[in-house]
DNA sequence: TAATTGTTAGCCGATTTGCCAATCACCTGA
DNA sequence: TCAGGTGATTGGCAAATCGGCTAACAATTA
């Protein structure tokens, strides 16, 4: 409900706005598709596209053939308008998996440059190490400083957007207050942190099976935790203190006060599931393995499926109970191993314990998902700033 | 995000709802208040006025003295430009409460009629009903069929948007699908239909606790279900099929399958209730008597709200780990009833089995909540759909 | 006298309509 | 097979229109 007011500079504003935001989701568009989106008169178009040319902008990529008449200019986003950058920081785990992994993307999206190393934080100051890298994928691609206009953190914590600070991380020196914004200050550039799980919604949204729902709800299974991303028609949930989805803190009733305390990371946590294996007989060192080989035998390992099914449907009925969402999607690394096997157990969980009906899925994104929703949220960001400063410049 | 483009036709349209919008938030402006507030000039300022004026929405309503200079006119959105109705719709309970209330407001919100009756819908169509309370409405209040753009409904079940069809309701007659349209065709105006709950969370945001968080879920406790609302920065969260908040049928987690299913309404459902209060010798022969006879004697039944608290964390610790909102309202007959001594009790029961940490309020709302919710959203819908037309009656 | 209100006149900026030249695909006919 | 005509499409230019802004001004009240 845009109450806005102005005069004829807002409307030329307006225009151009809406045109660049057509050339950047990803549309080579000639003027004459320019005109049916827009419904702009062909001179005003050609007056936009020609500021927007003159701005760097947007290029003529390529002349239409095959038609009566002249070749048309094809226009599209310039690519090296802007750059977004992506890092997705973990905490050392036992394996020897990168505890840093980020890329570099242009105005279209593709990957320019991409990283990944093993920082360890514990001696390690995070703004300098996040300049560094940065620095780094900078001097891959070959890109120059002012043209990276937005860094996307992804951390497997709770961003308190508020208060501008991260909680609930694991990964030394993030937590520390005032934090993001030194590292801004530092790198010149905006700075978005999110929740890991959230980005891997994002990037689920954008090019994984959320593409076309209109909203989804996507439970995260780690190696060690648990997490819940909420995905209303393309806009994630986020709670007060950017808690929401923290349900591997929800604790479960216990119907006789011999309750000690369960919560959902008891039942489904890491730990949760390398004892679940050991009951089974399900050979693994690590929840991945477990899962993996279950997976690889699922004749033998069809009782480990459905407990493992019952366990993970109890959290999702409450979460069902809350949102109603259409769809539900598993990701993460214990949902990808356990596959078409375990989603047709937690299908068959959920009818007998949800009572609303929701559509399930296993994510079908193979790459690292944060690091691709980290890109994506930040491509959008340097998108939508981009556009509004169209909108400001001329205003 | 407005990415509309268009010509000088557009702007006057935004102008135009740009000040009708400030106009209707109740506020009596001047010229110069809204110069102020649209930053465009005096002459546009006239030229707007002028027309909404014409077009009868607007009026001057008084004259600014004590200043130096002419008196300035001071103008007002014209309350007998559009009206509202509102109808709740309850099943015929044991008790002698009204089945239907309806009410009608005029485009400042104030109530210019209000009907309780006992329809019983076993015998009586839901069309020719609703037809005759808006009719009985309009009389009471001299008000032309044509000037009630909007009626609201509010219903104890899920109202799917997609489907117009109303679903999980008691009521009978209502859950049959193209109800809705064929009412807005008899009728002749728009027709919205929401949860009960639902609206009890918009009246709660325009006008009790809600007012100024940014988001909160209210839980409804009542006479015989429970139910949820989740407000996100003033839209409502509805779910796929309006399922969303439907935490009565969440089942919850037995370790051993030695329990048979247990949900949550068997936990705080109105039987639920009754049962405990007859464990801790507390009469009364409805829930509600029970509670209000509780809250009468706490020192006496001070185990009895412990319980029930403890029950009711029970569903709030999985709604705040899922949604992490800033505020949670207790509402609904039974929630009143315990007033502060029920609010203690759940702050402290949720203080140890919730991760996190939100504020809990019990409504302040004493009149019919779903009733004023559902004038407040018919009110809106007016509202924009005035805006709406300005904008494009011009374009 | 000074401040404030609201109107009028003239200007500016942006878009649209209408017109035109240029270009290219396709068809026809030699 | 090739030349030329036809028609659709592209993109530019000029005039007209529409809406808002600035500036000047008359009117009113402390």
């Amino acid at each position: 409900m845009p109450r806005l007011a102005g005069s004829s500079k807002l409307l030329r504003a307006m225009n151009e706005s809406a045109a660049l935001a057509h050339l950047l989701e990803p549309g080579m568009l000639t003027r004459a598709d320019l005109r049916k989106l827009t419904a702009l008169s062909t001179p005003t178009i050609s007056e936009v596209l020609r500021r927007l040319t003159d701005a760097g902008l947007v290029n003529v990529v390529g002349y239409n053939s095959g038609r009566p008449g002249p070749n048309a200019e094809i226009y599209a986003a310039n690519p090296d308008a802007a750059y977004a950058a992506a890092v997705s920081v973990r905490d050392i785990g036992a394996s020897g998996a990168p505890s840093v992994v980020a890329a570099l993307c242009d105005l279209t999206g593709a990957v320019r440059a991409r990283i990944e190393s093993r920082i360890d934080f514990l001696h390690t100051d995070p703004k300098t190490a996040l300049v560094d890298v940065v620095a780094e994928l900078r001097a891959e691609a070959g890109v120059p400083e002012t043209r990276v206009s937005h860094v996307q953190l992804g951390v497997a914590g709770s961003y308190d957007g508020g208060a501008e600070t991260i909680r609930h991380v694991d990964v030394p020196g993030f937590g520390r207050p005032g934090l993001v914004p030194e590292i801004a200050e530092a790198l010149g550039t905006h700075v978005g942190v999110d929740n890991d799980v959230n980005l891997a919604a994002v990037a689920e949204r954008r090019r994984g099976v959320g593409r076309d729902a209109d909203g989804f709800a996507l439970l995260w299974l780690g190696q060690e935790g648990l997490g819940l991303a909420i995905d209303i028609g393309g806009t994630l949930l986020r709670g007060a203190r950017g808690g929401a989805g923290e349900i591997g803190y929800m604790p479960l009733y216990a119907p006789d006060s011999t309750h000690r305390k369960v919560d959902l990371q008891d039942l489904v946590g890491g730990a949760a599931i390398l004892a679940l294996g050991q009951d089974h007989g399900v050979p693994g060192r690590t929840p991945l393995e477990v899962v993996l080989a279950a997976a690889g035998d699922p004749a033998a390992a069809g009782e480990f499926f459905t407990h493992l099914a019952d366990r993970i449907a109890v959290g999702l009925a409450a979460v069902i109970a809350v949102l109603d969402p259409s769809l539900v999607v598993l990701a993460g690394p214990v949902a990808q191993a356990g596959g078409q096997t375990l989603l047709a157990a937690v299908t068959g969980a959920l009818r007998r314990a949800a009572p609303l009906e929701s559509t399930v899925a296993v994510t079908t994104i193979d790459d690292d998902a944060v690091l691709l929703g980290a890109l994506d949220a930040g491509l959008t960001a340097v998108r939508e700033a981009l556009i509004a400063s169209i909108r400001d410049n001329q205003a």
